[in-house]
DNA sequence: TGTACAGCTTCCCCTAAGGGAAAAGTCAAA
DNA sequence: TTTGACTTTTCCCTTAGGGGAAGCTGTACA
């Protein structure tokens, strides 16, 4: 039998780490003294640790490496793998995001070694004033967090289209989206996708026209927040205000512009001279 | 003056989250009303949000994003653009760690497909009894994080390698890293790196021979702990006890070895009869 | 003008995976 | 027996907020 202390020199853990997880039931010491309270691990012990290490190098969370090792015996193999191969997805995803960002920097680098300030293309944002007409759209209003977005975007528009497609429908326009949360919740945001079709059915409804401020993004979804604030900053310094739930309309698709740099979207802003 | 509400709305924060920044100094509303508390942002202090964000997508974290904020004018490009490479080099080593992950999770799906367990390779950990010899051996020994280990071996083994070469020393074998704390200590392990030489010197000592309990690792370091384990296993079951401080062989010198595949590493644990 | 409801405030507890430190009990070697 | 190393429990702390309660406030509408 080992104490905590051998134990955690060979398996590379501390005994804090060892004692919180005998606290959480990952794994419990072998035997306990009853008397003085002390922990002893035995020997067959270590190949269940360092198990335990190798999951948690892999970024599963206790709660996960938990569960594994509660399935033991009955088909582990195959639930494990296919454990492994989510889990290898997630890091996968994690990384991809990782080199987004890493690109982003860069370019930002490269800008101020240049010398312009980071921030200077908020300045650089134009807005119009547009008068836009009614449109009939067909739509689907839905809760989204912000996590939902990337992948929810495509399925509910591909929901749309394919309405659209077997109900024989008259397309008019590119996909838009519609925000009728007065405030941003991370945990959900009332979010309407619509396509202007001609027909009048069940399903759709009547997007009403007016006067606009407007504003153009040409590439990526990062800079879309900045031309809200550039839009709110616009009507407040121009005199209106919002009277309706802003809107972008994504006129390249999404689906079909390869690289973001492409991607050219169009922020509506209904205003009214206050 | 927006509501913190509509702030949020636009900024794409949620309340909670500008109620925090207040709170911890990130960014104070321009102002209060003193009768009821509400908070009031401004127009111009959408920038300085949409910079925050940015900042957080690029996992600075807010300790690190207030000082930037605080930098302001003094040089500030200078400043932010050494803070953004040095951010990025960090997520470039993150990365890279993804990748090593992903690497090592293939072949651990790998192995679960050809239907071998997982952790089988322990058990073809060979452990072999060996007298070795007393060697004399140039030394530094530091207190090592296990952050430090991987830049750490460099810097220690190649000062030493330098101190052999400027006092022209007679190199007797290859690098090694011996191992005192008796428990592991995510904060900090006395870790002594040495290299076997001829000369008896300032800054030499004697490694004392005698019996050992040996394993050969070939590959990466990723199993090291597991031959710990292993070796500690064998000389327990075999009636035997540790009598002095583990210690490592590089066999293959690690910066030689190109593909972490190739290097070879012998773990010793001096050992004697019950 | 009253009222309903949305919005705002503060306050308190919660997260994951332990780290740090304190106070007290215990073990083993000298 | 003493000392020093080891172990125990308990409490507070970390990041970046989220959730919810209780109570106050602002405004749109009848």
């Amino acid at each position: 039998m080992l104490s905590i202390g051998e134990f955690s020199k060979i398996c590379e853990v501390s005994t804090k780490t060892l004692r919180y997880y005998d606290e959480v039931g990952l794994i419990h010491p072998d035997e306990i003294n009853p008397e003085n309270g002390y922990r002893y691990y035995s020997i067959r012990q270590l190949k269940k640790m360092i198990f335990i290490n190798r999951l948690k190098s892999y970024h599963f969370s206790l709660e996960e490496i938990k569960a594994i090792l509660e399935w033991e015996e009955e088909q582990s193999e195959e639930k494990l793998c296919s454990a492994l191969n989510r889990k290898r997805r997630e890091i996968q995803q994690k990384l991809n995001a990782l080199e987004y960002t890493l690109k982003q920097m860069t370019n930002d680098i490269l800008t101020l070694e240049k010398g312009i300030p980071i921030m200077s293309y908020l300045d650089n944002i134009e807005v119009q004033l547009v008068e836009t007409q009614p449109m009939n759209i067909l739509y689907m209003r839905w809760m989204m967090s912000s996590d939902d977005y990337v992948a929810g975007y495509g399925t509910y528009f591909s929901r749309l289209y394919e309405k659209i497609a077997t109900e024989k429908l008259t397309l008019l326009g590119t996909p838009m989206t519609i925000y009728h949360s007065p405030e941003y919740n991370p945990a959900g945001n009332d979010t309407e996708f619509s396509i202007p079709i001609e027909e009048t059915i069940k399903g759709t409804r009547d997007l009403p026209g007016g006067l606009c401020a407007k504003s153009v993004v040409k590439g990526s979804y990062a800079e879309l927040t900045s031309v809200y604030a550039k839009l709110r900053e616009w009507v407040e310094k121009e005199g209106y205000e919002l009277v309706n739930s802003p809107y972008e309309v994504y006129v390249t698709d999404p689906h079909k512009a390869t690289v973001p740099e492409d991607m050219v979207t169009e922020v509506y802003f209904p205003v009214k001279k206050k």
